[in-house]
DNA sequence: GACCTCCTGGATAGATCAATCTAGTATTGT
DNA sequence: ACAATACTAGATTGATCTATCCAGGAGGTC
């Protein structure tokens, strides 16, 4: 069990990726067995022995596999130590570059089949629930370190995530990076206050209290 | 012709009403034809009489029925001469009532599919974009009459609209009415900020400069 | 009443769907 | 070497999908 996997991904991962890749571009209900089959070069055999809950089994996982890379993304941008406000830019100027690169086709790994399912599947949803809550863990822990209280980084990254999904739609209705560039503009600014980032002065009263709390 | 539709509505209208909903809640790929003739109590002649170019046809009817009315939904917020920082934080409870009352199903009518199809179907993606648009520039509008220059009316009108849609997101996945309203009040503050709401003192600046130009 | 257009009803076709099944080939442990 | 287990292969099944088709009802006009 747990083979080297040296050279070449294994069948499993292989499945894995391709699904993510297509529930993310095509949605759930929008992506056959038999494409993920052919993307992966696999086989039915394959999928349902490693995945016997079929195509439900395979959107979880997927949707597991989808939510942790973004939230290494999101650890990559902020990490230990670093500006928030600096790594919020840096954030959502990656977004809008990967967005165009893609042709506006990758945005956020779970969007799509959050939303599909939301009311479909209860083990998909509650899956990308935990993804978003996982990432929102990440936003959540810096903030905190940065200066804020617990109960404003909670919102604060709650605001930059409706922020980046938000834009992430927006940006690939209308084929245009302009709403992520927004946003980012946007949500540094909002960061950089709550953080007590000078810019704007009299801004800082909620954010000394919160420094307070956290020397 | 435009028969006059008294009393009750016509069959075309509860294919429309019937798909738009199914639609929101499901998604495009995971609503089935057969569905829509059965939650409209219709036929199949009656919808291929009606739209003869199939689901997709339906699917972009049922983008623009539902872009429309939300809008007017928008409209009954943002009316002519409001306060838009009351109307904005109006908006945002009243969306949190709708969510919940729902049971996190219908929220926004556009997004589920618009993720969807945006780049699988060309017709529906312009519709999505277009309802999209449409919001945005009665908030522009209403912004510029409050005294934000054109420009920045447009930036705080997509700052809006990414924070609810990825409240809504947030929202439904995690089955909870917390990110709306916390996403509301950030987003009361920003519109109070950028049409010169005294709150925080020296963020008047840009908003001064902005009344100006539009005496 | 005959005719015409608009709409309804639903059976049916043909494609595609998820999932199963059996037979087979590696790989592993002893 | 042998047996057991892990994985691959893909034809097949029955359900479900979108779309077509045509017979007929409803209502208006001459």
């Amino acid at each position: 069990m747990a083979q080297t996997e040296t050279k070449e991904q294994s069948t499993r991962t292989r499945i894995v990726e391709a699904s993510a890749e297509l529930f993310r571009r095509h949605g759930y209900a929008g992506t056959g067995v038999k494409a993920i089959v052919a993307s992966s070069t696999s086989t039915y055999g394959s999928l349902y022995h490693f995945f016997p809950g079929g195509k439900e089994e395979l959107g979880v996982v997927a949707l597991r596999s989808g939510g942790e890379t973004y939230r290494r993304l999101v650890e990559a941008f902020y990490t230990e130590g670093a500006d928030v406000v600096v790594a919020t830019n840096s954030f959502f100027e990656g977004a809008a570059i990967v967005v165009e690169m893609t042709g506006f086709a990758d945005a956020c790994p779970i969007a799509t089949v959050a939303l599909e399912v939301a009311d479909t599947s209860e083990p998909m949803r509650q899956a990308a629930a935990e993804a978003f809550e996982s990432w929102l863990a990440v936003l959540e822990k810096r903030f905190s370190e940065a200066g804020m209280d617990p109960a404003r980084a909670r919102e604060v990254a709650v605001e930059l995530f409706c922020a980046i999904e938000g834009a992430f739609l927006l940006s690939r209705t209308i084929r245009s990076t302009e709403p992520i560039k927004i946003a980012g503009r946007a949500c540094s600014a909002a960061v950089g206050a709550a953080v007590g980032r000078t810019q704007v002065a009299s801004r800082n009263r909620r954010a000394k209290r919160a420094r307070n709390v956290i020397p």
